[in-house]
DNA sequence: CTCGCTCTGTCAGCCAGGCGACAATCTCAA
DNA sequence: TTGAGATTGTCGCCTGGCTGACAGAGCGAG
């Protein structure tokens, strides 16, 4: 089947959509189309490699328990996201479990698939470091918020991150689908807290608050929360 | 001034032994020694990508400032270490601010040298790569520390990380030359609970406290207490 | 030797946020 | 239409860790 039909797609994000044409090409001749079941788990922490994934359609859950049963949910990857990258440059088992959230479509190219390719055409190598130091630059703002900022703040940059694809798509979404319990595991918070929280957001008209989504109303006022 | 004096010294971390000889030899040419006085910084979050750096003496403390003055303290480097080489991929700015402790000596391998060399050799992308996705399951590890594991886990991990070098140094240190407050600022905790954690360790035997000092006497509980 | 500085030890008070518990509301499939 | 399950709203209690404050100890330069 033609991986092409998923060019526009794909198209839509950052990182692809500034790849050299080339480079693109291979990636689409070298995918194959994968699908989740709802809950369906991808991979857990601890697999060994198995390459470089997009997401296409629904969403998957990056994140891992503890011994003691909490989670920590590291995002939620959407439309058009590329994942798994780390083990692709050390060969080392997965750091995160990975489950479909709804029915999902994902483009996969095998790790040794890719490794070949990258064999070939090594300037490419950059290319897929570029997508790690994306990911590397969250983290540490992440972790950087979660050490340094009240969970209110915490909260509204998440919204925006969210809201922007965290950096993958332009026009802001408006509606974020995504249960405040979700939302609160990505912030380490409880979910009473986090919907504490975004009740006061909403009584100052920020926000809007429906049954599994959030809508923002004023990005303006959510991001002088944020401070950015 | 030649260069290959720090060859021996650079080996005994796991990154620069398992490079390709060649890349050894074209870092190393690349290189200039830079020296830092105590307390004198190095770059800060914002600066325009400067390249890559080894700790040869000294240490770097690597960390951001929030607008409060609340600091976080991501790491302290020392050793062998390499850092700096997210810019090196993105030429995004700095993420972190750095600044030497104590009188420092690095080893300087400036942005555009590097870029060069590695536009004659692209393979070489993946090694400096593999920094990179080291650095990036430090970060997931304390990211996810941080939110699930209650403060004397954290503490015990981190000091097993510390006298590993965070996996670059093979027998480990026993004696961290390290300020119970800058343990404090790694792990995000105050330094009187930072402190009353040690404290309480020392009376189990595990660890020795000096001024300015800890010693682990007791590795095995210390990984227990850590779970790992 | 001594002064200033950094580091450690310890206490009391406070509070953000966790947790358990429950009721209300929404959705969806049978 | 109805019932099961998921999601939200809201209590009150509890506690881990922060804050401020201060005293004692180690270190190094003059």
């Amino acid at each position: 089947m033609d991986m092409q039909v998923w060019r526009p797609r794909l198209m839509s994000g950052q990182w692809f959509s500034h790849l050299p044409v080339s480079l693109q090409d291979s990636l689409l001749s070298a995918a194959r189309v994968r699908r989740l079941v709802p809950g369906q788990r991808l991979f857990k922490r601890g697999d060994p490699p198995c390459g470089l994934y997009a997401v296409l359609e629904g969403s998957v859950r990056i994140g891992a328990v503890s011994e003691q049963g909490k989670e920590a949910l590291l995002s939620l990857v959407e439309q058009p996201h590329w994942f798994g990258e780390i083990c692709l440059f050390d060969g080392q088992p997965r750091t995160h479990d990975a489950y479909g959230l709804g029915h999902c479509v994902l483009l996969h190219i095998p790790q040794a698939v890719l490794l070949a390719l990258l064999d070939d055409q090594p300037v490419y190598w950059r290319q897929l470091a570029l997508l790690m130091s994306h990911k590397l630059r969250l983290t540490f703002i992440n972790l950087e918020q979660l050490t340094l900022m009240p969970a209110p703040t915490r909260l509204a940059h998440r919204l925006l991150m969210i809201a922007r694809g965290y950096g993958e798509i332009d026009p802001p979404r408006r509606v974020l689908q995504l249960p405040q319990e979700q939302l609160a595991s990505m912030l380490s918070l409880s979910r009473q807290t986090t919907n504490q929280i975004l009740n006061d957001l909403q009584g100052q008209g920020i926000v809007n608050l429906r049954y599994g989504e959030i809508e923002i109303v004023d990005a303006e006022r959510l991001r002088a929360l944020a401070i950015i």
